[in-house]
DNA sequence: CTTGACCTTGGACAGTACTCCACTGTTTAC
DNA sequence: GTAAACAGTGGAGTACTGTCCAAGGTCAAG
């Protein structure tokens, strides 16, 4: 497909996709007119870009993922202990969300002035 | 306490203290020689700053809170309404993460490639 | 009174993630 | 064939979050 359906299909910008390219978020082929050509998986690959990036990872972080995949072996095992990987961050930030939720929901019904408590140091 | 040792006890340079003072995520009295003197509670609110950051949310964000905080009425009541809609966004993005994580769980096993699955669309 | 550690300011620079623009080429519809 | 919609490139500009530097002021110790 070319830049417009990708981008209308992902919700983003040409111009996004054309960034996302240049820095080896997605990659696509070439037509013989010089138009992009991107592959359907790049549709579902760009919302996991999005979620992921809202989850605090970064564009190049986000990239080296994908470049892990494609130069992973095809073996089911290297893609699950990427998956896990990932699920071990998201465990820790969730973790760490729950804290900082502990901590309002403590101050919820006090008056209790921010002075985040805990590990101070 | 100065700026020197407000850093090392936030675990931040001078200068980023600096930044975030010409932002208004912190503020501070200056002495009679021209040198800032922070409170001991700035060191917590740092360490709340740091957690508060990578969780996503933005210095502008984090510096409104800080702001509605010292403007809120001294009712508990204002506080606690605050604290409900941090809890409520904080919500939003375990959601997210558990989500995500969900997906990534899902694939540990597979050799299904990265494609999120979901409400493509 | 000098030295060194600390503080001040202003401004330049950096990395991330876009966003917009001008100018140009290609395809599609009429 | 012409206009509209789409595509390409290169480069400038923006917002955020710092980070570094130069030039200088302040303070405690020796």
């Amino acid at each position: 497909m070319r830049i417009g359906e990708l981008a209308a299909q992902a919700g983003l910008t040409r111009d996004t996709i054309r960034f996302y390219e240049k820095i080896g978020l997605v990659t696509g082929r070439r037509l013989a007119n010089g138009y992009r050509d991107f592959p359907p998986e790049a549709v579902p690959w760009l919302q996991y870009v999005r979620t992921a990036q809202t989850l605090g990872f970064s564009l190049a972080e986000i990239a080296q993922t994908g470049e892990e995949l494609r130069n992973a072996p095809d073996t089911a095992e290297a893609l699950s202990a990427l998956f896990e990987e990932k699920i071990k961050v998201i465990d820790a930030r969730m973790a760490q969300l729950a804290a900082l939720r502990a901590e309002l929901d403590a101050r919820v019904g006090t008056g209790c002035p921010l002075r985040v408590a805990g590990r101070a140091g």
